[in-house]
DNA sequence: TATTGTTATACTCTATAACTATA
DNA sequence: TATAGTTATAGAGTATAACAATA
């Protein structure tokens, strides 16, 4: 057993607090997110692997694109294949390098990330206006923070 | 466009550090899970399927364990097949109802719950000891405040 | 030899529609 | 007729291993 394991989170009320509300805020969220999503332009999946190329100033290659995605490269092949069938994105072979692709939104791809953005950022707006003026400030400050920790995780 | 697209954030400094933290750490947390589930014994889908189990007095009916874990029935039969397949739960036709059937976790279903709460436990305690205790308490306030948020959303 | 991308293969998660058995 | 569950079918996301083309 390890040693994390071990620990009886019940002994600790501090630790014991913030799991629970962790838990919480996790399912919370994941009720939320299931009353959304059902008719959204582009599934979560497919929003994070094309949303990296609505900043791109040059288009991406797929192994960027993946791994910013983090995804396996065969995985972004496969999901590339089906956002260009669907016209959003362009696949051409570089001219500089014949082995890499280069990857584009089409002008309907750029629709559709930007779509996903607004509904993404209406869901946190709807959160956000649920909250007082000190809360508002209390939490941004916080779930910044919480970021910052996990990079300390696991190195 | 809806009226909450055409918002927008950058307006608003307070909401734009609240979506941009949000959106921060939801990455990285994203990234986190990565890291750790390639070797767990369930996947996400599996624990939360069985989960409930853990807690349950009496064995469960499917529809009820689908309706927790927020998947269809068929989603549900099919991932009992393989659960089942693999001993960690008994399926088995009610006497009282014979269309329904009881759900329960066998002696290697419940190491398996016990063993992933322990993962998520371990990952949340990890991330609970990066921060100072102001920040400890901080965090439980705002999380269970966001949870609490979340029903207040879309109804 | 190393890198980029694809194909082959296999498995999980997901849903809707249609069905069976029981109430 | 209504409910519990399953089967049929289909599609997305996921990975590893093996491959081709190019550097």
């Amino acid at each position: 057993m390890s040693a994390a394991a071990a620990v009886d989170p019940a002994t600790d009320p501090q630790l014991d607090a913030f799991v629970t509300a962790f838990d919480d805020f996790v399912r919370a969220a994941k009720r939320a997110r299931g009353r959304v999503e059902p008719d959204a332009v582009l599934t979560t999946a497919q929003f994070d692997l094309l949303s990296p190329l609505l900043e791109a100033e040059v288009p991406l290659g797929l192994r960027e694109l993946a791994r910013a995605a983090g995804v396996s490269a065969p995985t972004a092949t496969r999901m590339v294949d089906g956002l260009e069938a669907r016209g959003l994105l362009t696949r051409v072979r570089s001219e500089e390098d014949r082995r890499a692709v280069c990857l584009a939104l089409t002008e309907d791809g750029v629709t559709a990330v930007q779509q996903r953005r607004a509904q993404v950022a209406a869901r946190r707006r709807a959160l956000f206006d649920q909250l007082a003026p000190a809360e508002r400030r209390a939490a941004a400050k916080v779930l910044a923070r919480l970021a910052a920790a996990y990079e300390g995780v696991e190195q």
